[in-house]
DNA sequence: CTGTTAGCGCATTCAC
DNA sequence: GTGAATGCGCTAACAG
């Protein structure tokens, strides 16, 4: 067995001639084309393995324009729930041959333009974003030309490719309902900004849920703002100090809570006993956290695992229907993904 | 301006015949060659611009064996560290025109050694491994045929590539010596298995603290176990149940951490008044615990950086010298990136 | 079922 | 300084 060891290239015409067959059966036979004798494929896979041959992938996506080859467009790494995704995303893309591309673009549209254009340069078969929604021309072309688009998390408003959503909205409201469950009437909301399609889809669960059992939405008791732990601490900190009458709190910024979680400890608050405290996104600290704390598990799993199983899917169906218009017109469509409650011990019943 | 949405492919042809130059031409224009006349060179950068020319990487990896692609292989996506490092690693390579492929292992040599075959495949330029240690063969193989390789945080016995380590033994001599300048004697330490070479240093380091103040290794304040929460907790509970007098801990077992705290809490050790607490590799759970955690900051920020840096140093000089023997012979070196002690509350004087 | 032919798009020799 | 010619390694018509 040399395999790996040889230092001459071993290429397909190295195996033809060791199994003396021409390229093209080679090539076929490797490929499991059923136009090949069980004989031919069984003396040509033989050869392959004994020479330790591999595919060059740049020659192979030259001609057949399939790289095998996906792209992840992220906006960070800080986010428990990108973590999981690209975590997700990259075994089971190995686990079907693909291998993943991966860069982030801090938000930055034209960044994520430019990533954009460059992972079309390397051929990927395939892009997963969770964007800035202001690249739906790009991707829109990159469908036209035959590439996979899936959106996640964030949807673009233009985009034909289909998008995988949590649910904000529904999240929000079983939080809140949760804490109303349990007879607060008084319930904080610290949360993201209303332009981000999560902040302003949690902040309408925060308010219908409210609102459903006659309960005011008291702008005193809200905060809203950036996705920076910065924020969650001096937001957290002003709701302390306004002394509302608060004794729950949902906290719907994922990033805002590494903030909240100090200041709540550094001012003695206690949890359960004087604040019910719910966060939405799951994370290992949450888990773990005295007392641990509920959340609304947003499925961050479940949603990357649809994600590429959309993109899997429209890759078979380009290579053998190509991307006839009436396909692209029926890509588009919106998923969601449930979101859970994980009651754990920081929700308690109002005193 | 069409650029991308152009439908039909706009290649150095077309680029060559809007210029009114040869395709060869055009080629060493947009490559920046200095055989091009400045006005020729214009031309062609303006048309190709117009024309939203982008170059096949695949026929360009095909031709030239330069692909623009690395791969970074991981264990897993748990750890704190490697999230710094893909992250750390994932910007600066593409800052200087690659991108990153990444994909774990789940620590298994076989399929590290397939993932590293199936880099190859993609004719990546250069890899970056925190590795089983177990491949050397491979990656030995990869440097001879010109690919770069860097080791990080493992070492990898037989391999000839330059190696990034953290200063584990450094580090874990720093942080018990604190506990000592505080006081302490009795100073537990929950690590990771021998076998490893993390856990194998730290404990030494932790082992030569003791003996250079003349205090006894006490295996009875002392266990090491994988690298898993589950770990952690059990380790945490059965160290409490000894009741050996303990004042003090040293959890040099990163993923442990996760069980460690929640054990600590659940038995109402109050920290430090009861315990002080120093852990290996800092993440943003041990600067927000309440109290805060000190830790040994093992630099993985500074690791990633050093790695790249001698990865791209590596594709240069492959670039114009080759890969000769003596080459890769001046490679094989190991470099230390020096740990830093963060004091922060959870560590005290002992009363 | 298999072989022959023909490029994919680019970078690089070799001429001029 | 520029062009013409060549082929990287592979897959996909097109023949038979």
């Amino acid at each position: 067995m040399h395999g790996y060891m040889a230092l001459v290239t071993v290429t397909l015409r190295t195996v033809a001639a060791a199994a003396n067959v021409s390229v093209s059966t080679a090539s076929r036979a490797l490929a499991g084309s059923p136009l090949i004798s069980a004989e031919t494929r069984a003396v040509v896979d033989a050869r392959a393995a004994e020479l330790g041959y591999r595919t060059n992938r740049a020659a192979s996506a030259l001609r057949s324009k399939r790289s095998h080859l996906i792209g992840l467009v992220l906006n960070n790494f800080v986010n428990q729930s990108f973590h999981t995704i690209a975590d997700i995303v990259q075994r089971k893309l190995t686990a079907e041959g693909y291998q993943l591309i991966l860069s982030t673009t801090d938000g930055d549209p034209r960044a994520e333009e430019s990533l954009l254009l460059t992972l079309a340069d390397h051929g990927v078969d395939g892009v997963i974003i969770i964007g800035s929604g202001q690249n739906a021309g790009v991707t829109n072309t990159f469908l036209e030309q035959g590439m996979a688009v899936v959106n996640v998390i964030r949807s673009s408003r233009d985009s034909i490719a289909p998008t995988v959503l949590a649910s904000d909205r529904d999240g929000a409201f079983e939080a809140t309902n949760y804490l109303e469950s349990l007879g607060h009437r008084r319930i904080g909301y610290i949360g993201g900004v209303e332009s981000a399609d999560s902040g302003r889809e949690r902040f309408a669960g925060y308010a219908d849920a409210l609102s459903r059992r006659g309960i005011p939405v008291d702008s005193s008791l809200i905060i809203q703002g950036p996705f920076t732990q910065e924020f969650g601490a001096s937001a957290m900190a002003e709701l302390l100090a306004r002394d509302t009458g608060m004794t729950a709190l949902f906290a719907a910024n994922h990033e805002a809570v590494f903030g909240i979680l100090p200041v709540l400890g550094a001012n003695g608050v206690r949890i359960p006993q004087d604040l019910s405290l719910i966060c939405f996104e799951d994370m290992p600290l949450l888990q773990m956290w005295q007392p641990p704390v509920s959340v609304i598990d947003n499925g961050a799993t479940q949603l990357a695992e649809l994600a590429v199983d959309l993109l899997l899917n429209q890759i078979k169906a380009t290579t053998s229907e190509g991307s006839t218009p009436e396909r692209l017109r029926k890509l588009t469509r919106t998923y969601r993904v449930g979101a859970q409650l994980v009651p754990r011990s920081s929700t308690a019943r109002k005193v």
